[in-house]
DNA sequence: CGGGATCCCAGTTGATACTG
DNA sequence: CAGTATCAACTGGGATCCCG
C-alpha cells in the first residue's frame, strides 16, 4: 500500500515491521504466548473485538510467515488449533524488548508527574 | 485505530508498534540514521516519493514521541533540521535486532528448507 | 465450528495549489 | 524553503450472511 505503487520496498526491517505487525497482531500473539495453542473460536474470544475475518486474514498471513502453525482436525465439527513456532518465540524476544524500552519510554515520562498513572495492566 | 474505538489501548508496545507502523515512518527513520540530521527538503527527496503533508504529519508524529528532534533557524529562507534524539537511537537498537531476525530466517529458508513445525512450549 | 464472500462506510493518503 | 489547505480517490476493516 502507500508504497508498493512508487517503488518496490527495499526496506527488510520494515517489510518484517509490516508482515507480521499488522493490526491485532500483537494482541494475537500475546494471546497465544500466554494461553499457548488455541482453537479459533477460543481465540477469536480471548483477543476480543477482532472480526473473524481479521483474525482469519492475520492468522494466514502469520502462518505464512511460520510464526505460527495451523492444526486442522476434520472432526465434526471442524477443529482448528493455533500455536507459536519456535519463529513466534523468537519474534516475542524482540517484542519484548521493543516492550521494555515502550515501558521505561513511558516511566521517564510520567516520572516528576504529581498525579502518577497506574501503570498498565496488559501484556 | 481499528481498536481505539473498542477499548483504550492499554499496551505501550502496542502503542510503539503503532507509531513505528505508519506510513512510510521506518524510511524516515532509516534515512535520518543513515544521512544523519537533515533538513525538510532534503529529507523529502531522499525518502523519495513521499508527500510534503505526509512527510509533516510523521516528523510531527515522531517528534512528539521524542523519537526525532526538530531545530528551526528562522533564516530566509528558513531552516528546519530534523534528526534522531537519544530514543530515536534507542529505538534503532532493536529494529537492528528486528532486522537481524528476519535476515536469518530469510537464510534459513534458502538454506536447506526443513521447516520442522515444532510446537509452542508455551512460555 | 471455522472461515469464505459481499457490501459498504470512514478514515487516510496523494495530488495540487497556495503562502510567509 | 518549509510547510498548510483543500478535495477527491482509495481501501482497510467491520458487519452480515452463508456454507461444509
Amino acid at each position: 500500500m502507500t508504497r508498493k505503487s512508487k517503488q518496490e520496498i527495499t526496506c527488510p526491517m520494515d517489510a518484517l515491521l509490516r508482515l507480521l505487525m499488522g493490526p491485532w497482531t500483537t494482541y494475537i500473539l500475546w494471546t497465544l504466548r500466554q494461553r499457548g495453542p488455541l482453537r479459533f473460536g477460543v481465540l477469536k474470544r480471548e483477543v476480543g473485538g477482532i472480526s473473524s475475518r481479521m483474525l482469519t486474514e492475520r492468522l494466514r498471513t502469520l502462518e505464512e510467515a511460520q510464526v505460527i502453525f495451523r492444526e486442522y482436525y476434520p472432526s465434526i465439527p471442524p477443529e482448528v488449533t493455533y500455536g507459536l513456532t519456535r519463529r513466534g518465540l523468537e519474534l516475542r524476544e524482540v517484542l519484548d524488548a521493543l516492550d521494555t524500552l515502550a515501558r521505561r519510554w513511558n516511566a521517564e515520562d510520567t516520572d516528576g508527574e504529581v498525579i502518577a498513572r497506574e501503570l498498565s495492566p496488559a501484556i
